[in-house]
DNA sequence: GATGAATGAGCCTTCATTCAT
DNA sequence: AATGAATGAAGGCTCATTCAT
C-alpha cells in the first residue's frame, strides 16, 4: 500500500484537505460531536497537524463557515446589476443558482450548520446575517420593487418583505437536510409554484 | 431544622420540572453543552435524581423534544374539522396559533433544537416528520385545496405545495432565534403580507 | 485484596490526603513533572476525584505551597514577646524551631520548591515574602537591636542585616534536599557555629 | 535576492548562540516550560537545527548547566595560591567577584535553576556539588584556616563551617531572583556585614 | 548542513453515569 | 426515593522529535 508518513504537501492543499473533512463532519455530526482526531484521520494526516493550520477547533469551525459563502454572493449581485433582466426571471436565476450552488451541493449542509450551531458562535450568525442575509435581501428588495413598478406583482406589498422570497429556499434546504429521506420534496417544483405565486402570469401579447 | 433535604414530590411533576429544566438548558446551548448537572441544578434537585425518571441523556432528549410538540398539534386539527371557517381565515388562524404557541413562547427554540440536532437524532427527526410536519402538511393541504375549489387562491397550484405556506413560518422562527439581535423582523406583517399573496382579496362588490 | 471502589470518606480528610500526595510528587519532581492522574493514584482515588477539591493543578499547588507555612509563624511570634528570654537563646530556639519544623520533615522540601517554581507563581512568592520572610526578618530584627543594645553582638550592625541570619537556614535547606547525599552537613553545628560568631560568649562571672 | 536561508556559521559559533537562547530561557522560565522551539528562534535558526548540535532537550539542559560554573571556578582558584594576600581581602574578593559574575550576571538565575531542576537531574547536582561547592568549600577552608592561624577571626570554629561563609551568597541570590522586586536587599552591605562579622576589626594600634 | 512541516505520545480537564449512604 | 461524591472514558491541545526536501 502506499506509504502515507510524511507526506509533505502545498500548504494551500494540506488546508483545504482539512477544511474539506471538517466540513463534512461537522455536516454530519455538527461541532461537539466532531473529534479533531477524526478531522485529521479524514484528512489524512494526523492529530497534530491539523494544529498547524488552524489555532483550534472553534477557528477551523468558523473558517469553515465563513469561507464558503462568498462564491455565491458574487453571482448573485450579477442579477441586479442588469435592468435588461426582468425581475421574475432574476428571481428565478436566484432560486436556480440556489439550487445549483447550495442545495445540490455539500453546501446545504452548510447552511444547516450556521442554523444548529449558530447561537453558540455570534460571530458566525452576525457574520452571516451581515453578509448573506443582508445582501441578499438586498437585492431581492430591488428586484422587487422593479417588478411591483412594472405591475408584475399579484401583490406589491410582497416588496417590502423580500424574507418571502427566501422563506421557500430555506423550506428546500431544511427539507431536504433532515426530511428528505422520509418524504421527496420537488424543490424546482416548489420554486416554481411560489414564482407562479408571487408573479402575475404574464398577459400573452398586451 | 428547615427540612429541605430529601424533598419527596408527585414524581410526575418531578419529571415535568426536570423537562422543564432540560428544555430551557437544551434550547438555550443545545445537546452538547447542556450538562446533566445543570439541568439537575435548574430543576431543583440532586444530579443523580434525573437518572431516576431518565435513562440517559439522550433519552431525556428525545422525550422532550417528542413530548412539546403535541399539544400543538391538537389544536391544529380543529381548524379542519369545522368546514364553516373559510379558509383564509383558518390559514390565519394557523399563523396566529403558530405565533402564538411556538414564536412568542420557548417553544421557538425547538424547532432550531431538531434541526440543530436533528442528524444526530434520526428517531427524533422521524418523529417530527411524522407526527409534526406531515400532519401539519396534511391540514394545510385540505384546507388549500378547499380554498383552491372555491376560487380564493391566486394560484391554485399552490394547493399541492403546502410547504410554501409553511415556508414563511420556518423563516420566522430561523430569524427569531438568530438574527432578530441584527435585524428585527415583524412577523405579523409577514404572515399578512404572504397571505394578501396567496388569497385573492375578498370581492369587494361580490 | 480490599475493595477499593467508591470509597467515600470525610471531605476533609480527602483534601489533606491529596494535598499530601502532591506534597510528595511536587517535591519530588516539582511542578510540571507532576502528573494529576498521579496525584490521584498516590492519594488512593480516581482521576477525577482531585477536581472536585481543587479546580485545576495550579490551585493544587498553591494551596499546597501556601498551606504549610502557617503553623511555623505562630509559633516564631511567641520568641520576641518574652523580654525575659535572652536575645541568643531566642535566636538558637528560632534555629532549633527551624530544624524541627522544617529542616527534618518533608516540609523542607516545599522550601525547595517555592525557590524552584517561585517565578512561575508570582503570587506564591509574594505570599512567601509578606507572610514568612518579611515577618520572620521583623522578628529577628527586634532579637538582634535587643543584643546590640545589650551588648552581646560581636558586630552591632548585624542588626540592621537580619538576612544574614537566615541565610545559615537557607543553607541547610539546599545543602540537605540537594546536595546531603554527597556529602554530610551538620546542620546543628552550622547553627552553633554561627551563633557563637555573632554573638560574644558570655562572659563567664562578670 | 538576499540569501538568507540556510546560513552556515562556524558550527563553535551556533552551539554558543544555542546555549546562550537556552540559558536564558532556562533561566527564566525553568526547564518544562522551555520550548525547544523558543530555544531555536532565539537561537536564529530553524527548530530541527538545535538537534544537530544536541541529541535532546535534557543534553542541552545538562551541557548548560555544566559549561557556565567552570570560569568562574578558575578565578577563584588564583585566590589561594598567593599566599601575601590577606585572608579577608582574599573573602571580600572572593564575594566580589561572586557579584561581579554571578549575582550581577544572568547567570545568577543559574543556581535557582540547579535548585529548581537538581532533583530531575541528578547527574547536575552531583556535578554541581563536585565541581563548584566542593571547590569553593575546599578554597575557602584554606582561607579561613589561613586567617584562623593569624588570629584574624572573631570565631576560629567557622574554618569549619565554611558553609557559613557561602550562605549570604546563597541568600543574595535568592533574594535577588524571588523576592528583590518586593523589597530591595542591598548585597554589597549584607557581604560587607558579614564579613565586619566573621573577621576581627583591624587591631588600628596593635 | 539546515529547514520546518509532520508526527503522535502525553497530559489536563470535563462530564455522563454510578452507587454507597 | 434522593443525594452527591466518586469514577474513568474521552477529547482538546502541546511539544519533543523526526525526516523529506
Amino acid at each position: 500500500m502506499a506509504a502515507k508518513k510524511r507526506e509533505k504537501r502545498d500548504p494551500q492543499q494540506r488546508k483545504a484537505d482539512i477544511l474539506g473533512a471538517a466540513f463534512a463532519l461537522f455536516a454530519e455530526r455538527g461541532f461537539a460531536a466532531t473529534r479533531m482526531e477524526d478531522v485529521a484521520i479524514r484528512a489524512g494526516i494526523a492529530k497534530g497537524t491539523v494544529y498547524l493550520h488552524f489555532p483550534d477547533k472553534e477557528a477551523l469551525f468558523i473558517e469553515l463557515v465563513s469561507g464558503i459563502a462568498s462564491p455565491i454572493l458574487s453571482q448573485i449581485d450579477g442579477l441586479v446589476q442588469n435592468e435588461a433582466i426582468p425581475p421574475r426571471l432574476a428571481v428565478s436565476i436566484f432560486y436556480a443558482l440556489f439550487r445549483r450552488e447550495v442545495l445540490e451541493t455539500e453546501r446545504r449542509h452548510l447552511l444547516r450548520l450556521v442554523l444548529a450551531e449558530g447561537p453558540m458562535f455570534p460571530g458566525v450568525t452576525e457574520f452571516y446575517h451581515r453578509e448573506i442575509i443582508s445582501k441578499g435581501l438586498g437585492v431581492l428588495r430591488i428586484l422587487l420593487h422593479r417588478a411591483a413598478r412594472r405591475g408584475e406583482l399579484r401583490n406589491p406589498a410582497v416588496a417590502e418583505m423580500p424574507q418571502l422570497v427566501i422563506a421557500p429556499a430555506l423550506m428546500s434546504i431544511i427539507w431536504s437536510t433532515l426530511f428528505e429521506r422520509y418524504e421527496h420534496l420537488d424543490t424546482q417544483k416548489l420554486f416554481d409554484t411560489f414564482l407562479d405565486t408571487l408573479f402575475l402570469p404574464e398577459r400573452a401579447a398586451q
